[in-house]
DNA sequence: CTGAAAGCGCTTACAG
DNA sequence: CTGAAAGCGCTTACAG
């Protein structure tokens, strides 16, 4: 069914060690053939449609285990009863990773953990030698850290994706927060936006407050108005049973009646910013005429609102990067703890545009 | 670092295949050893925390290829630009597979496929002998089904998850929608009510054809009142970028000044009953007390709504049949089609109640 | 009936 | 410098 070394070296005459050198890249097997016998061997392959045999490729290197060389199969621990609506992040980030990894033709194992138990798996999976490196999402803190770090599961390189928890030095690869709060207030003030209120989900997990932290930081370095009552009363309401958001109308109607109605919104929870249009509409905001708004987004499926302005959290460019960071410090034993955060970036539409008006008093 | 087979025989000075045999199942085994022996060899294993070797069970069993003893991996085929939200439908059914195919010892390979070229990763991995079976979610069409059964990815069994537009047969699991539109139906019939709409979010998709058909095979066998207009004008607006669903509110209007308004209502789109209740309150009809309220949802923390009433569709289950099924297709080399079906289950909530009043003429 | 040998398909150290 | 041998950790057919 499957071509083998053995049958391409028998079909040249060549021996099938010297099949396996023409394969592969280390510098003895450029010595060992000459380049024409490597040329013809490489093409026959090819031809042939050889694919290493990956069980025979994974036990021959446990006898000398050369790190760098011997990476292909990486673990994707989802750890359940995650902080925020992960599910469709991380299937985002899912694909990145095997994206990346698919190049390295490296493949992904799904685990969920949700419960102590299942960390049995995860055991089960390294004691069998069946993974080379660990990508975990989801409710990631130092205890789970402690428990890759210690034995039976120590010895193994893992990178977290996403938000975590961990007070520990660790490798992880997110989107970077900070400047997506940071983002969305430098667009508004490009355009004239002075007054600028942000419509948090709640300030609960770590995302919501590097996203509140980068908003508030611009708008001071820009020296908008800082009218604290702008956030504190205008708050978007999380159903946790449904994993979305809903903009309390009621927030607006106080805004309004006592003269804070910014002429700019930001609302950071993705997806959120599209329910906002209706519930403007009732009290007789006009967007964009009267009120900018941007909202986040990730992949373009995922958008915050047909066409509208938010800002994109490269969600699956992290996952690429964290496969490339595990890739990485599986190769280099001990490399010194990376934090890598992925600039977001804005994608303009139709529901953001020049300051008309004065901010009512 | 892992135990080995060699290294318990070593510690009870007994052969390596004596080990072996003990360890596996197979007839031959028991008549090699003393149940005595075998008993002493199984306990050693496990207080060293013996696993097997993935790759080296793999290799081994490659001699002789036992199918139904060597399905240890199997591949999850993400086929992307699907219909529906399938997002969290998907991690969910993935989770239900891994979870089975933990407790066989195998793990699951996560692929995706969004372009033609994306396919030869699938055949790298079935060439590379990386995978015993696949599972397919998605956009799964004959053209898939075509490739799967032809060389060179041929040979490998495969089911396919949730809805697909094969019109071979093939072996798949999903849930059962038809039941989903009766169960809807039997519920609020059993309140009491007669005049029962359905919010459809569209006929595009083959699950919403299948609920609606089974809705109305139920509301036409319980004698219910059948106005189709309480269908045609009562629509939910899809947002394809938000993978959200909201309820157009000129439905309700149209259908209250009409005097259509039934008393119940079911709304199949999982999670967008919740959007409802305010859209309600607007046109003063209260929920449960004026009208009841059937969603859907799926996984406890996916429900429709807080505590409201919903058909749950069993997504999780679909994912743990799907991979007991694959691993029984697996064994049997050519076992007949099967197609699958789920029945969904009702969860009770505060949205529906009994029938107070006579249905407005 | 028992027990040690062959072999899965690779990688690479190591004799010649 | 070359080329065939050893070995990874298993499974099970096959000599004795």
């Amino acid at each position: 069914m499957s071509i083998t070394q053995t049958q391409i070296a028998a079909k040249l005459g060549v021996s099938q060690p010297a099949v396996a050198f023409a394969l592969s890249d280390t510098p003895q097997a450029l010595r060992q053939l000459s380049t024409e016998t490597r040329e013809l061997i490489i093409q026959t392959a090819q031809q042939m449609g050889y694919v290493p045999h990956r069980a025979a490729q994974r036990l021959s290197r446990a006898r000398s285990d050369n790190r760098a060389a011997s990476f292909d199969q990486a673990g994707f621990i989802y750890l359940g009863g995650a902080e925020q609506d992960i599910d469709s992040i991380c299937l985002t980030m899912m694909q990145g990773v095997e994206n990346e990894l698919s190049k390295l033709h490296a493949s992904l194992t799904f685990v969920r953990v949700c419960e102590p138990g299942d960390w049995k798996k995860v055991e089960r999976l390294m004691r069998g030698s069946g993974v080379d490196g660990w990508l975990l999402v989801g409710r990631v803190n130092d205890e789970v850290v402690d428990r890759l770090n210690s034995a039976p599961l120590n010895g193994i390189p893992y990178v977290i994706l996403g938000d975590h928890r961990c007070t520990r030095p660790v490798h992880s690869v997110n989107v970077d927060h900070h400047a997506v709060g940071r983002l969305a207030v430098e667009h508004l003030a490009s355009l004239g936006h002075r007054r600028i209120a942000i419509l948090k989900g709640g300030t609960d997990f770590v995302y919501q407050r590097q996203i509140l932290e980068g908003f508030r930081a611009a708008r001071k370095e820009l020296g908008l108005e800082d009218e604290e009552r702008l956030a504190a009363h205008a708050s978007i309401w999380m159903d946790p049973r449904n994993g979305g958001m809903k903009i309390t109308d009621s927030a607006i109607g106080w805004l309004k009646q006592n003269g804070l109605l910014p002429t700019a919104m930001f609302i950071p929870e993705p997806g959120s910013a599209i329910d906002f249009d209706p519930v403007l509409k009732q009290w007789e905001v006009e967007v964009p005429r009267s009120m900018s708004v941007v909202g986040c987004g990730f992949t373009p499926s995922r958008a915050a609102g047909q066409n509208s302005t938010f800002v994109e959290w490269p969600i699956a460019e992290v996952g690429h990067q964290g496969a490339l960071l595990l890739h990485r410090i599986a190769a280099e034993q001990n490399a010194a703890s990376v934090e890598l955060k992925i600039p977001p970036s804005l994608v303009k539409g139709w529901s953001t545009g020049p300051c008309n008006m004065e901010p009512a008093k």
